[in-house]
DNA sequence: GCTTGTCCTTGACGAAGATCAAAAATTTTG
DNA sequence: CAAAATTTTTGATCTTCGTCAAGGACAAGC
């Protein structure tokens, strides 16, 4: 036996497999951490509200995420039990039914949510982007596995402490109710999409999706990244890896859209919408 | 044209048709009201938490509902906004895209909650059963349609009342918040149902589902009531009314469960529970 | 009580998408 | 840069479930 720590690890198709890792490599390798602050960030304590501190002030995504809609003293309070934290891409952020010691707020990169069943299929569940928050149901253990699709940062708060505080600041607690109803509809959109939708109308809707999800960020743009595989749109969708790939090429083919290494470029936005039509 | 009110009914099949109907009719028809009390819930103004008021008293899923976390002021309060309102079976409560001038707590009967596609497919996203929340979203219009299945009682309140309560009371909104995230963990496993199970599973988990929902309101039981028909059911699971027919007779035929007048009779819950197993 | 409508069931057949297999393209790693 | 691993694509075949059709059960309404 090798020093190091044993691991074992659940593949995709629910085999089991026994590793042994050095215990610097498991970090790095299992837990994906490669950076840690677990500093306060910074936004010192009593600058007003429109001069926000450094790293928060320079924090891409505030506008779109749950500190939006804080006014000074809460934003303070919320920098106060949080914490900035990095993963590499392929890290698993964490895994179904493991504790949940935090919330996060994601800041740059992208998340793959998904639910393993014990036979081995998947369901994804979710894509996450900058500006998402995981663990809005604030339950104490995870319902679902995170895992980075590209190199990931977010500001995690402890859930217990951000429990607390969302119950001293309804502000922020109705912040994160709003966000909790988006989900829910968003959830219950995606259930007609799996439900009800043909092959090619659900790679409509996830395109029209994500490309309305990135004009959040980016604005909008005919160009939509894909940081997700094949695999992962077909778990997202209920569809295998070859329907999903056979869809693309055939809309490539009809020049409804043109596949590019990292995403696609919608040329027909029409002809997509009406596919996806609600 | 007769005497009455000119509606446009849209079929199941998206097909549209015009009838008349006289104004009294169209009250108990389309909207299926019959009996309203716009006078304040009882549960008398000044009295303590423990001695409820009469109507609220009599309520038998008050700890089931929203109203449970609430302490004597935060009750009161919430008594001032509501009122009672019954419908009969096959009544709209509210409608997909129309405004929602209310938010509902559903104390008996039984709702399909559905989405239409423009072509008429349709996605049942939920059953709402006593103790259930219509409105977590709170947004000024409803994402779905809402029916009665079986005569229904609804405590209402209003959208911008109750959104204002609970801006003032963070135990109510935190109640809420609870809910919506409790439905948000269902609409996940709804997706992964949809997305990766056969028909056999889909129903087996349907039935399990069902099952503990009526657990909750009258106890564990075999016995598990289905107010809606297979065509709700397959329009609930992504399957057709046939597929619904031919996979609960086949169970049927296995032993597995009994087919009885006003729902199902569970004989094997082992091999349904790993059936449905997440 | 008979008609009407709705719901449920059953059978025959077909099609959308899954499965199996393998090659091509792309990315990662040493 | 070459080898290995992963991802994507394509083709052939199979299966599950949808579609179409029709009969039966049951409740509602005149």
């Amino acid at each position: 036996m090798q020093d190091g720590v044993r691991i074992e690890r659940i593949q995709a198709t629910g085999e089991r497999v026994l590793e042994t890792l050095p215990e610097k490599v498991l970090f790095d390798t299992v837990f994906g951490r490669i950076e840690s602050t677990p500093r306060n960030l910074v936004c010192s304590s009593n600058k007003p509200a429109p001069g926000l501190g450094l790293e928060c002030g320079d924090c891409d995504i505030k506008g779109l995420s749950i500190c939006e809609s804080l006014d000074a003293d809460e934003f303070e309070l919320l920098e106060r039990i949080g914490r900035t934290q990095a993963f590499a891409a392929k890290a698993t952020l964490f895994e179904q039914g493991r504790d949940a010691p935090f919330v996060s707020n994601i800041t740059s990169g992208a998340l793959r949510l998904s639910k393993l069943l014990p036979d081995g299929r998947r369901q994804v569940v979710g894509f996450a982007l900058p500006g998402d928050f995981l663990g809005l149901a604030m339950q104490p253990t995870h319902m679902f596995t995170a895992d980075a699709l590209t190199p990931v940062k977010v500001c995690q708060f402890s859930r217990p402490g951000f429990s607390d505080l969302i119950d001293r600041k309804p502000k922020l607690m109705r912040a994160v109710l709003n966000m909790a109803a988006h989900e829910l509809s968003l959830a219950q959109d995606q259930m007609v999409v799996l439900g009800r939708r043909t092959a090619e109308e659900k790679i409509a809707s996830f395109l029209i999706g994500m490309r309305s999800r990135y004009a959040r960020i980016h604005g909008p743009s005919v160009h939509v990244p894909l940081p997700m595989t094949r695999l992962d749109i077909g778990d997202y969708l209920g569809l295998t890896v070859e329907t999903v790939s056979r869809m693309m090429t055939r809309m490539a083919r009809e020049k409804t859209i043109v596949i590019v290494p990292d995403g696609v470029r919608l040329l027909d936005v029409a002809r997509l919408e009406q596919l996806a039509e609600m």
